[in-house]
DNA sequence: CCATCATTCAACCTTTTGGTTAAGTATTAA
DNA sequence: TTAATACTTAACCAAAAGGTTGAATGATGG
């Protein structure tokens, strides 16, 4: 697997990063833009969006002086699928299932 | 929505917790076997187990001297599904979607 | 009853997290 | 070229996280 689950769900932890993801959602935003609704510094959001890109679930680039943010589901794909296993298993053979997950990298180890 | 996603995710951004829950979907387990094959104190583990309680992930039992953990799905399937929306988004209309999520009270605020 | 087993608690330590403010770096617009 | 805009960095701080060891608690078996 492509990202690091230690580093996504550490993101998805704080309540205001899951914040700012659903707002991500609608649109690709500034960080400025980002930031506006919170009742926090704008280097601490910068830092929140730093902890997001580094976990994979969002991508930031930046155009002329205005850095855009923009949420990859990706990562957040991988996560939930790890989670969605523990659900599952109830119905399925569970040597099986887990020599598959080993086998997708989901499992780690 | 009975879990606060709060703790889930940040239970679950700990790599020896997540090894603890596969351990778990095999069977439940006693606190001594659940430390057996970590590098670690027991002390630790029972720290890393609290924190898995107070989450939701799993529930733990006393029954003579030893405490039973056993492995609860229902808390991290509030998880996945919050995460899951990510990845559905693409297919749905936002709106009436984050309407949805917010009568589940699936979204915060 | 006593030793042992299963587990937690308490005190401590170091590192990380989440925030602050102030200064610094680009980029743009006038 | 100068001032404003859009951000990041640096230094700092308090609190939380993740670990340790050693003592305490509470059941069980002999």
């Amino acid at each position: 697997m492509a990202y690091d689950l230690d580093n996504i769900f550490a993101a998805l932890g704080d309540s205001t990063r899951r914040e700012i993801l659903i707002m991500l959602l609608e649109d690709d935003m500034a960080v400025t833009d980002v930031a506006e609704p919170f009742d926090m510094s704008l280097a601490a959001i910068s830092k929140h969006l730093r902890i997001l890109s580094k976990s994979g679930l969002i991508v930031q680039e930046k155009r002329g002086r205005v850095k855009w943010c923009k949420l990859q589901v990706h990562a957040m794909r991988d996560a939930s699928l790890w989670m969605e296993s523990f659900g599952q298993i109830e119905h399925m053979n569970l040597e099986a299932f887990e020599k598959f997950l080993q086998s997708e990298e989901i499992l780690e180890k």
